[in-house]
Order: structure tokens, then sequence, then C-alpha cells
DNA sequence: ATGGAGGTTCCATCTTGTGGAAGGTCAAGG
DNA sequence: CCTTGACCTTCCACAAGATGGAACCTCCAT
């Protein structure tokens, strides 16, 4: 499977496959012409990682959790570990967005917005 | 003024105001020896640049803010426009948040947690 | 004079890719 | 057999928004 292949099948750009090798995420084989070859496991690794990282994981983590995963003697308390940490910076971060937010739309919300030049979003960030 | 104590005074570390320097956002003047100084109005435009940063604005929108800001015959309209665009960048930034969040946090739950290696997370991923 | 606290510049690093240039390879059509 | 276009390769640069460190300069107090 060439990469554009496997690329179409993961979901994932060229681009982001050699990045992700370049980063040791995958190693696949190469033909003599130097094109990449990828086997189904390798499809079934970047599929992971495409999920992975959907879910917010950093590419630390994705490393761990593909690790995780080929371990057969894994135990899932370690993924949850791993998934709860993740949750909590999920977390602090929908947090501190929502206190953003509010603030924003208290201060659009104070703003005129006609062609006057008085206005409460500046005069807030000037205070 | 020096640097450190501007620093001090808008709340901002001396690494990131020799940065806003370099991409133009300020522009001190130079003693003799060198060293930056800073007036009140730089002292100013550090402070508001600190507090839009916080709020979430890009630093390509916090340069139309300060410019909007020190132009006295701007429409509130304009003003109010920017932020309701980075409002709604906010807002999708929220949704997806609290999506993953709402995805992870089913996995959690699903997961036992014990030293067996079956894990409904892993088995997501690898779905 | 010397020491330490500040200042300066420049370069590297972080994260997670993306864009583009220069060039090799392959398969199909004329 | 040759050309054309679609892929493939590597390598370098850039994005945001700083931050860390090295090497070196300057000022002030003792």
């Amino acid at each position: 499977m060439n990469i554009s292949e496997v690329g179409k099948r993961a979901g994932l750009p060229p681009k982001t496959i050699r990045f992700y090798e370049e980063i040791g995420l995958i190693t696949p084989k190469r033909e003599a012409n130097g094109y990449r070859v990828f086997s189904e496991n390798d499809l079934h690794r970047l599929a992971f990682l495409r999920r992975a990282r959907a879910l917010g994981f950093t590419v630390q983590e994705c490393r761990q959790l593909l690790h995780l995963y080929e371990d057969e003697s894994r135990a899932s308390a370690d993924v949850k570990s791993l998934a709860r940490e993740h949750l909590a910076r999920i977390d602090a971060q929908l947090e501190e967005l929502h206190q953003m937010r509010t603030t924003l739309a208290e201060l659009i919300n104070a703003c005129m917005g006609d062609n006057r030049p008085d206005c409460p979003i500046l005069r807030d960030l000037a205070r």
C-alpha cells in the first residue's frame, strides 16, 4: 500500500503520515525504489492515531497509548489513568475558555456597535 | 522605565515584551547604551495587550484592537465586529472541546481500570 | 577593582503539522 | 520509444506565541 492509499484509508494526509514516521510513531518498510510500503498493521496504527488525536490526546500520549495497545499484558488502569489526566486537561481548558467567553460576551453586549467611537470593549482593555 | 520595571507594571515578562517589540506591537525608545526606555504610553499598550491576549485575541487581532484604540474617530461597530468574530471562534472551540470531553468521559466510565488488559478506551481507538 | 544584577542580541526549542521546490518513478497513451 | 501526468522522495521554511540559554555589555555599590 502506498502513502496516499493508506492516507485515504486512515483518514490522514500523506504529509502527516510522513511526519508521524519522522517522529517514530510508525515505521513503514521501503520498496527498492524508496517508496514507503504500508502494511495492514501500519494502517491500523494510523487509524488509531487519527482517533486518539481527534480526542485531543497529545502526540506523546498517543505514543503511550499505542504502546499500551500493543502490550498484551497491559493493565486497563494505566490506560484509564492516561485518559483521566487528559480529561482533567480538557476540563481546565473548558473552564478557561468559558471564563473568556463570559467576559467577552458581556463586553460585546455592552457595546453599542454604532459609528461612534465610545466603546466599552476598548475601555475595559485599557482599564 | 527599564524593561523589567515595565514588565512588572504591565504584568508581562521581559522576554515577551522584547518579542512584542520584534513583531511591531510596541516601539520603545533606546538610551545611548542600547537599553530600551518605556514611556507611560508603552506601559499602557503593554497592559492593553496583556488583557486582550488574556481574552484570547490573537496577536493580529490585538494589533487591530490597538489600532482602533488609538484611532479617535473609530466606530465602536468595528471593535464589536472583531470581538464577535473572536467570540464565534471561542464558541467553536468550546463545542469541539465539549464533544471531546463527552466521548472521553464515556470511555473512561466504561473502563474498569483494573489490572486486566481489557479496555474499552483502547478498543474504541482501534475500532 | 570587582561582583552581581540587570541589560543586549541571537539562536534554538516547543507543538503539530502544512506548503513548496527540486527531482526520481511509474503507468498509460500515441 | 517517448511523453505526459500522477505519484513518490527529501529537504527547507513557516505557522503562533512565546520561552530558554549562551555570550556579552553596563551600571551601581562596595
